[in-house]
DNA sequence: TATTGTTATACTCTATAACTATA
DNA sequence: TATAGTTATAGAGTATAACAATA
């Protein structure tokens, strides 16, 4: 008699815990992102995009509508909005001159320190871990990042 | 001398990287929520509000609205839709008639359970993890969450 | 007098479609 | 013919304020 074998279907793994554990930790409070947004004057997006644009780093707008999954004509006016503020600059890509890079100004790059700063402030739970925990858990999050970069 | 000293002024601690790496890894594809919801014909608000409610389990709207963070004034609207489909429906509090309590349908927990399952499927980094580091992971994680409780 | 829930309204975020300029 | 970016527009989410019923 077949029996239903859920594991077969629906593993419970470690892992899996382990993601619905981080929800519990992470949106237990209010919402961290449009909150550290609104300290620093920002919409959740332009925060979202000011952490994605590197120091130094500049993309295309096609780029950064890629990677905030969000439809193209959605980034120009939230370039606009942070070319007003002096935040990032658009420049001229001299191979297509259809394309426009996007780069950090000297202040965009001050805040973005400043916001990352609020944004990594890790919840009360995981500073409340034991010293040994604490490096674990980090230790355990880097193999997993660099397992993601392989 | 005094040198400036970071450490006194914004501590890196283990769990400040750890915190770090988990928007690298949560935060790295698609926004999760909008698509799982999207998957079963919800709202993001929505699925919060059917993850939120437990099973069995019933709360006013405005605790509602504080579990969610958002004015009160959205979630006659947002309960509105979901009574609609059937999903939840409101009771009134026998103790108190202004209030009126939230509570899932049967159809609702069913759907609940399945867009759980979807919801907490483990970013493939974590997956990837070796079966020793997703079990360490899992129980430092719940020591957190019993830290929270305490 | 304060609180729960509702309604009306305005503002923002996001997507779709049509447009331009380049390739 | 296809692509990068823009504009116009409509739909959904959210907040504020005023309101009704109840405490």
């Amino acid at each position: 008699m077949a029996q239903p074998r859920q594991s077969q279907i629906q593993a419970i793994t470690p892992a899996r815990e382990a993601c619905e554990l981080l929800y519990s930790l992470m949106v237990s409070g209010p919402p961290v992102f449009p909150r550290v947004a609104a300290e620093f004057d920002l919409t959740p997006p332009q925060l979202h995009l000011l952490r994605l644009l590197g120091e130094g780093q500049s993309m295309p707008m096609r780029v950064v509508a890629e990677m905030l999954f969000c439809d193209a004509s959605n980034v120009t006016s939230l370039v606009d909005r942070l070319e007003e503020r002096k935040l990032i600059k658009r420049r001229p890509d001299p191979s297509d001159r259809r394309v426009k890079q996007i780069v950090l100004t000297k202040s965009g790059e001050a805040l973005r320190t400043k916001a990352l700063r609020k944004l990594y402030e890790p919840p009360a739970e995981l500073s409340a871990l034991s010293a040994a925990d604490q490096r674990a858990l980090r230790d355990i999050l880097k193999r997993a990042v660099s397992l993601k970069e392989a």
